[in-house]
DNA sequence: TCCAGGAGTTCACAGAAAATTTACAAATAG
DNA sequence: CTATTTGTAAATTTTCTGTGAACTCCTGGA
């Protein structure tokens, strides 16, 4: 589920945004101000922003710029009256992804949050097969060879996510941050003890292997 | 210099947008039909492509599905006179990234493509590629000739580092300072050791060589 | 509440891989 | 020709990984 903070000085508007992506499928999220989407964000990742320009105390601008500065690669999205050129412009050069000129279609705007999901290259994919392995991502589930194969649930994100981008190595600090308390001091051999455990389970799998890449860490790489 | 193709059946269109971008420091190029556009493509790399939707032949969703089905990650943009909803959601559905909506302001048209290219170069694996030889980043590898070439943390760093500016002569003491820790007193002779490990390495590779700068230190350098 | 069992973590150490040093030969500049 | 720099193989040291086992933590059921 992608989660979509909004941006909107404009209660009703707002309301009517984030109403419309929950029944379509998102987890949107409404702000009124630069200052409560920093608190927001600060509790919780968003995997798209969208921002009003005009609003009370911080504008969209500094906003974007500020988020921009912190994360490179989240997409921005300015839903704004502003219709002049120059507006666009210092948007697109603050790094925002995308402009819509108010009144906005809410249809028009799923379609935009769609493509630019995909471009980000979000993994959106529930479902991931390598020739006779599954994972599906709702179910927690994996399944070789028609069947399955039970996996907890640090093992179930870890292949997960070697699966997601096969071939690309992963640090087992990268691997910590993401799956592990950011407190939780577990010492760097944990993430081994999980390659093993996972490979001994996947020991039947001719489709793909996790390989170590000795002084980094970790990838999956197909057979 | 990112290369853009221009597919429009209205020669004065695609006329107008060509010397626009090449005005604008693209290098663009113009196809009339989406037959004309997969000959181009097939003897040259774009970075982006804009397409109309009604033209004579294949029309515009055929062709972006083709070209979706053989890269997924070149931005596509829709430059199209239908304005109605079902046209768009269609392009989105086929993975487009944009749709502009005719009569285009080129000054919009330009911001759109610099968030595109902005947005895909962030995605983009960090790969060099020299003629029959590629290293990429995101999964450390590097192969040549088609072939994997198993190298060490270090050989890949010190590689990636002198293909990154080729020519550029790199002293000893520099490449130690980026890869080696400050209080590793490894000895003067240990970079050496490694440009032998990779020249060996590196054998068959005849698109380019590393060059010992007499009395300074090591480059590579294109054959 | 206590217990059982699974999940998660830590630890130690052998074996593997990589990094570094060393010593000397070869090449180069002046 | 000499002083300096570089190439190279081999020896040595350091670091990293795989692995089994022990330990802790949590959770659900009796």
């Amino acid at each position: 589920m992608f989660k979509i903070l909004v941006v909107e000085d404009d209660r009703d508007l707002n309301r009517t945004v984030c109403t419309y992506l929950n029944k379509n499928g998102f987890e949107a999220v409404g702000c009124l101000s630069a200052n409560e989407a920093y608190d927001t964000m600060y509790g919780d990742l968003f995997d798209l922003i969208i921002s009003d320009i005009m609003m009370p105390g911080i504008d969209g601008f500094a906003f974007a710029e500020t988020v921009r500065s912190l994360d490179q690669e989240i997409p921005i999205l300015f839903m704004t009256a502003k219709d002049d050129f120059a507006s666009k412009q210092r948007g697109y050069r603050l790094g925002i992804d995308d402009y819509l000129v108010k009144p906005v279609e809410l249809e028009e705007l799923l379609l935009k949050i769609g493509a630019l999901l995909r471009r980000a290259r979000i993994n959106s994919a529930k479902q991931i097969t390598v020739g006779h392995f599954s994972m599906n991502a709702d179910e927690r589930t994996a399944v070789l060879n028609g069947e399955e194969i039970p996996l907890t649930v640090r093992e179930f994100n870890l292949l997960y996510k070697l699966l997601s981008y096969p071939k690309k190595t992963f640090t087992r600090s990268a691997l910590m941050e993401e799956f592990w308390d950011v407190d939780s001091n577990s010492g760097l051999r944990t993430v081994d003890v999980y390659m093993r455990k996972l490979r001994e389970k996947l020991q039947d799998c001719e489709d793909f292997e996790i390989v170590t890449v000795h002084g980094l860490g970790y990838k999956a790489v197909l057979k």
